[in-house]
DNA sequence: TGCATAATTGCATGATAATGCAACTATGTA
DNA sequence: TACATAGTTGCATTATCATGCAATTATGCA
C-alpha cells in the first residue's frame, strides 16, 4: 500500500540524492528486482549506507521490499499511476558522467552469478571500506 | 541556455522544497510568467525568502527570469526536452492539503489586478513579517 | 535630485540530512 | 548448537539547507 502521508515533495526530496538517484534508475533501466547484497556490487557503495538510501526510498513509497530468506528484494513501486511518469522522466535523464551506465554494466555482470533467478552469494566487493582511504 | 553542469540530481533537489514545488506546480497548472511581488501576494511567504528559492530553481535550469524595469518575470524553462515530461508528472502530482488549489485562486485574485498583462502595483500583503507571530 | 519600492544578498542561526563506525538482529548451514 | 553472513540501526560527527534580519542595489516617479 502506498502511505496517504507522503507529500508530494517527498518524492523529490527522495531523488534529491546520487546515490537514490543510482538506484532509482538501476531498477527502471533493468525493470527488475534488487537485493541489497546484489546492489553492493553494483554501486560500490558501504552495505549499511544503501541500506539506509532504501530505507529512504521505501518511505517515500518508491520502493517495496520483498524478504526471502537471508535476502531482502527491492523493486518499484507502481501503485499511485504517477509514479510511471516519475520513472519515465527518470529514464530520459542525461547521463553526463556515464554513471548509470557503468552502474547498468556492473548490474549485469552481478546478475549472471544469479542462480535460478535468484541471488545465493553474498557480497563480492565487500572490503570496500579497508581499500582507498 | 540550460548549463551543462547540472546534474540529474539537482532537478529534484530543487523540487524537493515544498515552497519551491508550490511555485513551479502554479506556473505548471497556468503556464504563466509571474514577478516576485505576485508570488508573494499568491504564496503569502516572504519577499526575500522567495527570492532564493526562485534563485535555486533558476540555477537547476527550471526558471528563466526577464527583466522588465523594476519587475522580474519569472517563467518556465523549456529547454532540455525531458523538462516537460517533469512539468506533467508535478500536473499529476496530488494535492492532499488542497495548498496548490489555494494558490491558484489566490494567483488568480492577483493577476486580475494586472494591467494590458503586466504587473504595475507592488506587494499588497507587505506586512507579512508583521503581522502573526 | 530625492524618494519609494522591487528585488537581491551577506550574515547568523537552527534544523535537517548524509556518513562512518560499531553493535545488533535474523536466517541458513556445518 | 555454533557460526557465518545478509541486513538493519543507534550514536556521533560533519555538511548542507531553509529562514529571519538587515543592508544593499536598481529602477521609476514626484
Amino acid at each position: 500500500m502506498h502511505v496517504l502521508a507522503v507529500q508530494p515533495e517527498t518524492l523529490f526530496k527522495a531523488l534529491s540524492d546520487s546515490t537514490r538517484l543510482r538506484i532509482i534508475r538501476l531498477l527502471v533501466m533493468t525493470g527488475e528486482e534488487i537485493c541489497l547484497c546484489e546492489l553492493v556490487d553494483t554501486l560500490f557503495e558501504a552495505q549499511y549506507n544503501l541500506s539506509r538510501h532504501l530505507k529512504v526510498l521505501r518511505q517515500a513509497g518508491l520502493l517495496t521490499a520483498q524478504k526471502d530468506g537471508r535476502w531482502v528484494y527491492h523493486r518499484l513501486t507502481t501503485d499511485p499511476a504517477y509514479l510511471q511518469q516519475l520513472y519515465n522522466l527518470v529514464y530520459s535523464l542525461p547521463d553526463p558522467d556515464a554513471t548509470y551506465s557503468a552502474d547498468l554494466q556492473h548490474f549485469k555482470n552481478r546478475m549472471a552469478l544469479r542462480d535460478d533467478g535468484r541471488c545465493h552469494i553474498g557480497v563480492l566487493s565487500d572490503n570496500l571500506k579497508v581499500r582507498a582511504k
